[in-house]
DNA sequence: CTGAAAGCGCTTACAG
DNA sequence: CTGAAAGCGCTTACAG
């Protein structure tokens, strides 16, 4: 109906008050008498008034906005915690800038700059592992701020997530009872990579206390992609033919591992064991069906912005360490050892 | 090393010149003498200055600001488009704003409202079907907007994306040619989703034209979901054990249909074709390998980054229905009809 | 419970 | 090439 987007002071001239009540019924609408919220109400809905967020922004220092950095919204464990994150900021009013880092340390410091000087209200971050001059800006911005995906109960950030090391020694000792003593790993790249890299640490710190061996030639590093899984089984299972039972990094890289098993006509779980690491959708339609850990990736999206919503209402900045279960799973990809 | 953020008025005071001197060094450096320019550039760094988004904004009346409503970035389709989108937007120095819309058009309505008050400058929706109200909100922001995931020459709004009837007639006619004569379809959900039906009617037409019959209980309809698929596959097999070839509405379906059809012990190809869409990443790990059609949901993020961009620089509004090109995977999961 | 007014931190014609 | 100044559309002590 109109043509210039009304303002705060077209509701306040139609109405007869001031701007200034036209604001408080918004953000505080218990401030103002009823008989005039209603009419204020009543014209911002003919008018068809929709505040503007910069202005908004402007003078109350505080722009209903949080800012969120995954190293990548294309795996599934991310988007689902994105979605999860950004369902619990709607319902609040906020909305979420999103930017992904491509597990780049230095991709993630642009991002973090690039969000900031929009003035989100909160951040979050996945991992522990960030460059010093991330970690500052953050600090001197005063904001609220999580590391998803770890939980460190010494971390001097709040962080929610799970311990990684408990949760690969679970693999590692589940494969153990299975009568699996030669193993070989196919891990997510470990620089800057903390979850990664703790995954490996896990079931290093099992066999290590079995006494086996897990020499580094049985270890690759690759990307997480399935045609990167595929490759690592090949080199596995050609060059170390006796392994018997193969870790994943995540879901993704034993679903290529399955599939170059299976090319290489080796039978999953007979011959060998195979295990993934979140517990993505597909992982129950596999055949094998994948043995997994269940990452709360939802769970971690939720807390987070209960966290922040938190911490920017009581304007504190407390750091909590929340820990949340990541349980095994098993299924049909593991199984006793041949042989 | 500062306590408070510097703004502008420090930077220019700290050098001697005014604000605007500042502010033209930021927007549109070749204006400002190089000498001068060198030493704001200097002052900027030393002083850790970072534009306040917000008073950008107020002041020009631009957000460099995105927003992107997709029905739900756990799906790894729209991860894809998400991912390029933003990459994209950050190499042009502007920010993403994502929200999902759950396959919902209230839900989307809402969520555009909410962007549309944080200022966007540009928007992109998924599909052509909108509620009034939300095309009405996006005509009155005056802003580039962009319809994601369809290709309507006739649209009156842009479009970015492929023809779904003819990606869904080549998969019927490539099952025809197998001798299917015996079909069943698992479907997305229908109501607003233009994309599902557009697939359905695409496979109904050919078939129509090869004078076959698709009744409708032949067409299960669920949500997009891996145990969804399966329920329906079981469903579709047990009460019509004659079908020979299941058309899936996406990939994740068709990852449930073979898990169902494993489980009743029907053997993919050899008693089963089964046909996917959108060639997820884990379509080619699959035993067998899914036949699909590739979405190109890459390409459709990086051109609606493009076109938006290009529409704000001109600030014009022109329209473009921009078609790419979705192919024919032919794999594993489709093969000659039995008997 | 309400209003006048300052101020949030920028940008941008307009002069010079 | 540069500066003074108005103005973007709100919020929020401060009075009353």
């Amino acid at each position: 109906m109109q043509d210039k987007k009304p303002t705060l002071q077209d509701v306040a001239d139609k109405v007869g008050v001031s701007t200034a009540t036209i604001s408080r019924c918004l953000s505080d609408p218990q401030k103002v008498k009823p008989a005039v919220r209603e009419q204020v109400m009543l014209a911002i809905k003919e008018l068809g008034y929709v505040p503007h967020g910069a202005a908004r922004a402007l003078a109350s220092r505080r722009t209903r906005t949080i800012g969120a950095i995954v190293p990548t919204v294309d795996n599934a464990i991310f988007a689902k915690a994105i979605l999860s994150l950004q369902h619990e900021l709607t319902q609040a009013g906020y909305t979420l800038l999103l930017a992904n880092s491509s597990y780049s340390l230095e991709e993630e410091w642009r991002e973090t700059q690039a969000l900031l000087s929009r003035g989100v209200d909160g951040l979050v971050l996945v991992g522990e592992q960030h460059l010093p001059e991330t970690l500052e800006a953050i600090r001197r911005q005063e904001i609220p701020y999580v590391n998803l995906w770890v939980y460190n109960p010494q971390a001097q950030y709040s962080c929610i997530g799970f311990d990684h090391i408990r949760a690969s020694r679970q693999i590692a000792s589940h494969l153990f009872d299975l009568q699996h003593r030669e193993y070989g790993v196919i891990s997510g790249m470990l620089k800057h990579n903390d979850r990664a890299a703790l995954r490996l640490a896990g079931m290093r710190e099992f066999l290590k206390e079995q006494a086996i061996e897990l020499p580094d030639a049985r270890v690759i590093e690759c990307r997480y992609s399935v045609e990167q899984g595929r490759q690592a089984m090949h080199q596995l299972l050609t060059e170390h033919p006796d392994i018997t039972a193969v870790f994943c990094g995540n879901d993704i890289l034993a679903l290529g591992a399955l599939w170059g098993a299976r090319e290489l006509g080796i039978s999953v779980p007979d011959q060998l064991s195979v295990t993934g690491f979140d517990n993505l959708d597909f992982a129950l339609a596999l055949s094998p069906q994948l043995t997994t850990v269940n990452a709360p990736s939802r769970r971690m999206g939720e807390q987070a912005a209960e966290y922040l919503l938190k911490q920017i209402e009581n304007k504190s900045a407390e750091i909590e360490h929340i820990e949340l279960e990541a349980e095994l799973i098993v299924r049909e990809s593991t199984s006793l050892a041949r042989g």
